[in-house]
DNA sequence: ATGGATTATTGGTCGGACCATTGAGGTAGC
DNA sequence: GCTACCTCAATGGTCCGACCAATAATCCAT
């Protein structure tokens, strides 16, 4: 059965195989079978090497791609190895970031994915978030109030939205969220920031109350209204600077 | 202001810079800042690890790095070189895909993500989905039927949630599904799946006309029927593997 | 003009060397 | 006996120089 699309071409595409590439490869099979997982340790390089049978040159290329995949980390000196990761979504927020610095994606569909997003989220947090969660959602709030700098207290805006997600008890919002918190860190700019920020805060404390009661449409409403004059500001400063 | 974490350690992170790093920030940079842009060619490796003042393997190891991160793409021979790719999320679904791998993402986060998410999905698409969405929507369902393998139906279910993704008109989301594609191919075995394949597909047919009409609570509940079979097997099968 | 051989360019791989960091073990001094 | 320092081996990071393999432009013979 191999290579033998049933209705399309029946050529196999070309594939120069990289040693690299088939090392990664490998190597991720032991991970998706289990044979590794997180915190083992791999032979050192030179070790390696000789394994795989390509020279050390070749065997660290992969060893390096696999380490910005977020993989492997590599530590050095004694006791030093490539060891498996834990999972981290930073990786998978770089690639997004990537992605979208590549591509063309518009502000519009940056805020409109995280309104949709947020949606989901508040819904599911309301249902589903314990008293730890909402305690440490106002402890941020009142943070980010005693905070003095502006990146210190949009740090604090990245933490709360995290935190939120986390309530959902589903992982995968958190990604999602995580993504386009940096994504659209980048555009928040401008000098009425500061004032925005202040305002916005009260505002976290009153989805909370909401989250606390449950009331689902009105914690709804209160993110919606939230994200949408945060919106306001990111798509008026993106277009002055847009025409500057 | 430079490292100055105004409530925190005042320790700055120690960080042994790699030149390798150092260099593939230095590109991500110049993408960001648009001095490098889709297309572009970057200098021949030697060339570049001159410029760069370190050695070709330094430098090899940095654009391995925005290779796998899908930023370049590497070609051999004359006239060859690294290009600046365009966009591509095949690389975010990787990374999704190892950050599944790595962690401990169970089968019910993912399900329930997906199902959340399509929810958005089929709202938007109701609204915005052109006369070709469509057309093109039924073709693949069409196709699905007439297709004899198992595999070659299953990739032309996940060409209809991409396509459909496509249709709210928001790249975003199109992201979102093909990374849960990816990731929940891998728990779809079984032998009773076949038949499961067959009897969705008639419910993709329905989807359609509840699109066309508009009929965005219709739809809604399609897609959420849809779903809960699939899952349902998946589970299923899923619990089998597990035990046996 | 055409088509094949030649050549220059460029990424891919190799092997070997040295450096920097790190942890372990040994040693001197208290 | 304990601590502080030294030494040393292991290991990743970097460098160098060489050759291989693919590829496109060029040249040359027909």
């Amino acid at each position: 059965m191999a290579s033998s699309p049933s209705t399309k071409s029946n050529f196999a595409p070309i594939k120069t195989r990289r040693a690299f590439e088939v090392i990664c490869e490998q190597i991720r099979e032991q991970l998706a079978a289990g044979t590794l997982k997180a915190g083992d340790k791999l032979p050192a390089e030179r070790e390696l090497a000789v394994e795989f049978q390509v020279s050390r040159s070749a065997l660290r290329e992969a060893l390096r791609s696999l380490e910005v995949a977020g993989i492997i980390r590599n530590v050095k000196g004694a006791k030093g190895g490539a060891f498996v990761q834990t999972a981290e979504p930073d990786r998978i927020v770089q690639a997004m970031q990537d992605y979208v610095h590549l591509g063309d994606i518009s502000l519009g569909e940056l805020t409109e994915a995280r309104l949709a997003l947020q949606n989901i989220i508040v819904r599911l947090a309301c249902a589903r978030a314990t008293e730890t969660d909402l305690t440490e959602l106002e402890a941020i709030a009142e943070r980010t109030r005693q905070e003095t700098s502006v990146e210190a207290r949009y740090a604090c805006a990245v933490e709360y939205y995290a935190v939120l997600a986390r309530a959902t008890k589903n992982r995968i919002f958190g990604i999602f969220v995580d993504s386009l918190s940096a994504i659209l860190h980048e555009f928040v700019r401008g000098p009425d920031y500061e004032t925005l920020q202040q305002s916005l805060i009260e505002s976290r404390f009153k989805l909370v109350r909401h989250l606390r009661a449950r009331d689902e449409e009105a914690a709804v409403a209160e993110m919606r209204k939230h994200l949408e004059r945060v919106h306001r500001h990111v798509r008026k400063n993106s277009k002055a600077a847009a025409s500057g």
